[in-house]
RNA sequence: UGCGCUGUAGCUCAACGGUAGAGCAACCGGCUGUUAACCGGUAGGUUAUAGGUUCGAAUCCUAUCAGCGCAGCCA
């Protein structure tokens, strides 16, 4: 700047028609309404690849990831080198324009005229190389801006919305039932305890009872939030913690049940599958069962069950629950989800109806899910005779006390109802294809690992 | 809780009784179309922990700890 010519140069090419034109705010996800314009990203740094004075920024936002693209000699030395520093995961914001690239996965690439570093990251611990779950799990408060991440929690939040449109479209009210309470539902399952005070509580394992109440109360309800089984179980299919949706009806009986439960689950995988096969893409989901599913569901009767059972050689007694081996063997038998209904009243739980006509029947039915995923569904129509279930619960050895309000329901204007309860992340699980169920909760709770 | 499997560099793995190695990540350098980029170089280790067998142990044995898988329970 010693030499007065330096400056008149300087401002003649401030004042030239190359300035550029405002950056518009927006987001990868519709990043083609802005073909051709200057836009602005907020987001973090996915990967870089360099290629000595060119350099490729995948840059996401949450929405999407996007190629951008530096040029050395266009956006000079000092934000060059700047931009080539900067780590894994780095928070940049950063503009330019928007063009149409067909070696791009989304069509767009951006071309970078100024990058704001936000904050730096260093030596971010998930590198793009793979890794084992257990390490990944460590991580899985930084495993989430992953993609196959952001397609399974995606996912997951269609269902959940899939759910709640369904019932709220079809008259049931949305009844929330308690997490802490004062003894078990089921009266089989370990529970989670804690303290309420001078009394002892416990983390609920099903809003049901609950749901039973608001039922009488408003005819079609249902509860969804999350229940907790403090059972000692480490397998694919189990969280210790995990969101279950509970619909529950007044005046409907076992086949109804069974009609409602085949029409929202043809619902909720059919809208996952209209908008959001982006993501299933990006699992490598195969969708042709998905596809398949639409009513009527199979249903099966119990005795039929335990016959195909033993035609594939295996040796079971009539009268026993499934066991994980037998069911995944019969879910090979149906190319869509299909019932298992009537199963031996004394492998269920108390409060079910039994069969008038076989009362060593209960009247219930599971729901399996095909391609080996299995029980998605449990549901009944529940005893609603006074003296049948107080019966039931000395047989069980229940606590009556706790349970003198649930047997109010059946002392004023009891009536024939029923419902059912669906596992969200097996639900996540199936849809998304995956083969363990703990990749489909945002910060899942299994046996020995409570942490992140 | 039972049975089985596994603990080696930040990560993913190799070395299977004889000097602990590779790819990725990190750091330095090169490259104007890369896309799990590539090429060259540097650094990185009390082989989960504690005992034992052996001339010699990551390797064989015992215990402990941690993780994973399967089962039971269920959604």
């Amino acid at each position: 700047m010693e030499n007065p010519s330096d400056a008149v140069v300087t401002s003649a090419v401030v004042e030239a028609p190359v300035v550029l034109e405002e950056a518009l705010p927006a987001r990868i996800i519709d990043i083609a309404k802005f073909e051709g314009k200057r836009v602005q990203l907020k987001g973090w740094l996915y990967n870089i690849r360099s290629s000595g004075k060119i350099l490729f920024l995948q840059v996401r936002d949450g929405s999407g990831i996007i190629q951008a693209v530096m040029v050395k000699k266009e956006v000079g030395a000092d934000l060059f080198n700047l931009a080539k520093g900067l780590g894994q995961e780095a928070s940049v914001i950063i503009t330019g324009v928007v063009r149409a690239d067909e070696r791009s996965s989304i069509g767009f690439e951006m071309s970078v005229d100024g990058l704001e570093l936000v904050c730096n990251s260093v030596d971010y611990p998930i590198s793009p190389k793979e890794h084992g779950t257990d390490f990944l799990l460590d991580h899985r408060h930084l495993w989430l801006r992953s993609k196959r991440q952001h397609a399974i929690l995606r996912i997951r939040a269609e269902i959940i919305r899939a759910c709640r449109n369904y019932f709220d479209e079809h008259g049931f009210l949305l009844i929330d039932s308690p997490i802490l309470t004062p003894a078990a539902c089921e009266g089989t399952t370990t529970l989670f305890g804690t303290d309420y005070f001078d009394q002892k509580a416990y983390l609920s394992q099903s809003g049901q009872l609950y749901a039973e109440a608001s039922a009488m109360a408003f005819g079609k309800v249902y509860c969804f939030g999350p229940t907790f089984r403090a059972e000692k179980s480490r397998t694919r299919r189990h969280l210790m913690e995990f969101w279950m949706i509970e619909p529950e009806m007044a005046y409907i009986d076992l086949d109804d049940n069974m009609a409602v439960q085949e029409d929202f689950v043809e619902t909720v995988v059919q809208t996952v599958l209209k908008n959001r096969m982006d993501d299933l893409k990006t699992l490598e989901r195969d969708t042709t069962f998905l596809e398949k599913v639409k009513k009527p569901f199979y249903r099966v009767h119990y005795d039929e069950a335990v016959e195909r059972i033993r035609k594939k050689g295996f040796e079971f007694p009539w009268g026993e629950d499934f066991g994980a081996d037998v069911e995944a063997a019969l879910t090979e038998d149906f190319d869509k989800p299909f019932f298992v209904h009537r199963f031996p009243a004394k492998v269920k739980a108390f409060y079910m109806k039994r069969d008038p006509e076989r009362p060593e029947l209960a009247l219930c039915s599971d729901l399996l899910a095909p391609e080996g995923y299995g029980e998605i569904i449990g549901g009944s129509q529940r005893e609603d005779s006074y003296d049948e279930l107080i019966g039931r619960i000395r047989e069980h050895g229940l606590p009556e006390e706790a349970f003198s309000w649930y047997l109010d329901l059946r002392k004023y204007g009891s009536v024939p109802h029923g419902g059912f309860g669906l596992g969200l992340e097996r639900t996540v699980a199936w849809i998304c294809g995956l083969h363990h169920i703990r990749e489909t909760s945002p910060f899942p709770r299994l046996l020995n690992r409570m942490n992140p």
